[in-house]
DNA sequence: TTGTAAGCGTTATCAA
DNA sequence: TTGATAACGCTTACAA
C-alpha cells in the first residue's frame, strides 16, 4: 500500500504545527509568506498534497457528481460526456460514470451515489422509470437529482432538455413546406415519456396541416440495426402506394439504419421514394452517404445549464431549448 | 445540507453500541441474528447506509478508478466506457471519467485522481506522452496505473491493446490477395507512438510481399472530417494513374471521412477505383454505406484482462491480443 | 458476541 | 498569525 505524507509529516519538517500546513494549501487563509515558503518547501519535498477524502470527511463536500448512463448505444452519449466532464472539471466537479444499463439495479446506483457523498447526481439521457425514486429504499435525504437530455416530469428535478415541441414544429413546417403528407414516425422505446411527446407533438403539428393519419412504427432500442429492422417490417408489409412518404425518426441512429435499409434492401431512393428524418444531429448523420436532415440539440448550452445549476449559480428549475433544424438531403 | 444517519444513531435507536452497528453491515462479522434485526430494522427507519467516505479514509481503499479520456471524437470510447464501467461496477468499483483533452494539465489530472486516492488509474487509449509521467511533480506514490487500448513502452506501466501486427498482418495478407499493389496509410497523429507502430507493420508487411513504397497521408486528428480533408488533399494533388489503390487508415472514422471523399467529391467507385480500410469495427462501418472492410478489437476481452489487473487477480503485464478482420465490400 | 480506545487526515472554532 | 481542541464517521485491534 502507497503512503502519502500528511500535513503533520509536513510540519514536522517545516517546523510548524499541522494547522499552519493547512493553512497554507487554503487559498485565502492568513499566513506569513515565510512560513508558507518553508511548507512548500517541505511539502514538496515530502511529495504532500492534501488528501481529498479527508477533506471531504470533514467538510461534507466531495466535488463529484454521479452521472449515470443507461444507453451507450447512441453516439450522442459522447459529445454530451466530454461537454459535461468539460464543464464540471472547470468548476473543480469531477463526474463518476455510472452504468444503469440492465444489468444493474437503478435504486442501487442511487443509493451507492448518495453513500459515496456525491455533491449531485445528473441522469444523462436516461430511460428512467418514475416509479424508481419512489422507491422506499430511497430517503428523503438524497443528492439533488438533475435530468440532462430527457424530460422529467418527476416534482422538484430540474431537467434541462431540447424543446421537443418547437423541434418538432421546425421539423413538420419543413416537410409540409417540401411536399410530403403521408407522414410515419419511429419511436425507439415508445413506453418512455420523452418518446410519447415527441410523438404527441409531431401528430399535433401535422394535425394543423390538415394531415390526421400518422403511421406508427416502433424499434426495440435505440440502435440502427433496430432501427433498420423496424423499417425492413413495414417495409415489407406495406405496398409501395400505401407507403409515407417521409420518416421522421426519434434519433439519428435509427433514421441511419432505417434509410439504409430502405436503400439498399428495398432499392428506394432517399427523398424521392422516401423521405428520412432524424433527431440529434449526430456527427456523421451529416456525411454525403446520409445527408440526414435532423434537429440539432443544443448541446454545449444544456450543459452549462445544469452545471450552473448543480454549482448553484442558476435556481434549480426544468428549462427547454430550442435546438437548430439542420436541413440536408434526405427530405 | 442534507444529514445521513450514522451507525452511532442507529446505535442508540437499537440500544446497542454502534461497533455493532458496523458489524450488522460487515459481511462476515460475528453477530446475533437477534441484534442484526434489531439493528437492520433501526436503520431502515433512519434511512442509515454506510458511509463510504469515511470508511475509505479508515482503509485506504476507495473502490475508485480514475478512468482518463482525451478523445472523445472517436466513437470506440463508448463501447469501451460500457464494458468498463460494467466490468468494473460488477467488481464493486466505480468509474471517474476524467477529461484530460487540450484544456486540461495531465499531470494536474493525475495528481488530482492521486489525492482523490482512487485505487489505479486508466488511460483508455488517451495520446499520453510518455514525458508525462516523468514530471517531477509526479512522486513515487502514485496509484498503480493502467494503459488500455493504446500501447505503452513506458516502464512499468502494463498495457492492454490490441495486437496491431497480427491485425495488420491479417489485412495486408487480405489487401494482397484481393490483388491490391499500390497501397497507402492514412495515420491520425502521427507523432504518437500507436500510428508509428502499426504504420511500421503496414510497411514491413508489404515490404515481404515484395511491395516497398507506402504512400503516407496524414489527418490532423482522428475525426472523419480531418479524414475528409486529408484525403481531399491527397486526391487533389495525386494524378488519377498514380493513385494508391487500396487506403489503409488509422481507424474506421478515418476511413469513412476518406471514403466519402473519395465518393462523393472526386466520384471514385469504391474499392474499384480505391478501396478503403479501417481499424477498429465501428458500429455505423458496417452499414451498406460503407461496408468498411477492418478490423475489429476485442473489446470485451481487453477490458476483462485490465479489470483483473486491476483487482489483483492477474498479475500486471502488457498484453497483446489478436483481434478480428472484417471483410466487407470496401476492398 | 460485544464494548472500548485509538486512529485515519482533514476542517471549524476558539484561544493565545 | 499561530496553536490547540473537538469533530467528521468509520475501522482495527484488543479487552471484556
Amino acid at each position: 500500500m502507497r503512503k502519502r505524507a500528511t500535513a503533520k509529516e509536513v510540519a514536522e519538517a517545516a517546523g510548524v504545527s499541522k494547522w499552519t500546513v493547512i493553512r497554507a494549501f487554503k487559498p485565502g487563509a492568513s499566513i506569513t509568506d515565510e512560513a508558507k515558503r518553508k511548507i512548500m518547501e517541505a511539502a514538496e519535498k515530502l511529495n504532500y498534497s492534501p488528501n481529498l477524502l479527508a477533506r471531504s470527511l470533514s467538510t461534507n463536500v466531495t466535488h463529484q457528481v454521479a452521472v449515470l448512463v443507461d444507453d451507450f448505444a447512441n453516439p450522442q452519449k459522447l459529445p454530451f460526456l466530454e461537454s459535461l466532464t468539460e464543464r464540471l472539471q472547470a468548476e473543480g466537479l469531477v463526474a463518476m460514470l455510472i452504468n444503469i444499463n440492465n444489468h444493474f439495479d437503478h435504486v442501487h446506483a442511487l443509493l451507492n451515489a448518495d453513500q459515496r457523498l456525491v455533491d449531485a447526481i445528473i441522469l444523462l439521457g436516461t430511460a428512467f422509470r418514475d416509479e424508481t425514486l419512489n422507491d422506499r429504499r430511497l430517503g428523503p435525504g438524497m443528492p439533488p437529482m438533475f435530468v440532462l437530455a430527457r424530460d422529467s416530469q418527476i416534482e422538484g428535478v430540474p431537467a434541462v432538455v431540447c424543446d421537443s415541441e418547437v423541434g418538432l414544429r421546425d421539423i413538420v413546417d419543413h416537410l409540409h413546406e417540401r411536399g410530403y403528407r403521408r407522414p410515419g414516425f419511429m419511436t425507439g422505446a415508445s413506453a418512455l415519456s420523452t418518446a410519447l411527446k415527441r410523438r404527441h407533438h409531431f401528430a399535433e403539428f401535422w394535425r394543423q396541416k390538415g394531415v390526421d393519419h400518422i403511421v406508427d412504427i416502433s424499434a426495440e432500442r435505440y440502435s440502427h440495426e433496430d432501427g433498420a429492422e423496424s423499417a425492413r417490417r413495414y417495409l415489407q408489409e406495406t405496398p409501395a402506394s400505401e407507403r409515407v412518404d417521409v420518416l421522421m425518426c426519434e434519433n439519428d441512429i435509427l433514421a441511419i439504419g432505417a434509410m439504409e435499409t430502405a436503400r439498399s434492401e428495398f432499392g428506394l431512393r432517399v427523398p424521392d421514394d422516401i423521405a428520412v428524418v432524424g433527431f440529434d444531429n449526430y456527427e456523421l448523420g451529416g456525411t454525403p452517404a446520409f445527408g440526414l436532415t435532423t434537429y440539432e440539440q443544443p448541446c454545449r448550452e444544456m450543459v452549462d445549464l445544469i452545471v450552473e445549476m448543480i454549482t448553484g449559480k442558476r435556481e434549480g428549475e426544468t428549462i427547454s431549448l430550442p435546438g437548430k433544424l439542420v436541413v440536408r438531403s434526405s427530405t
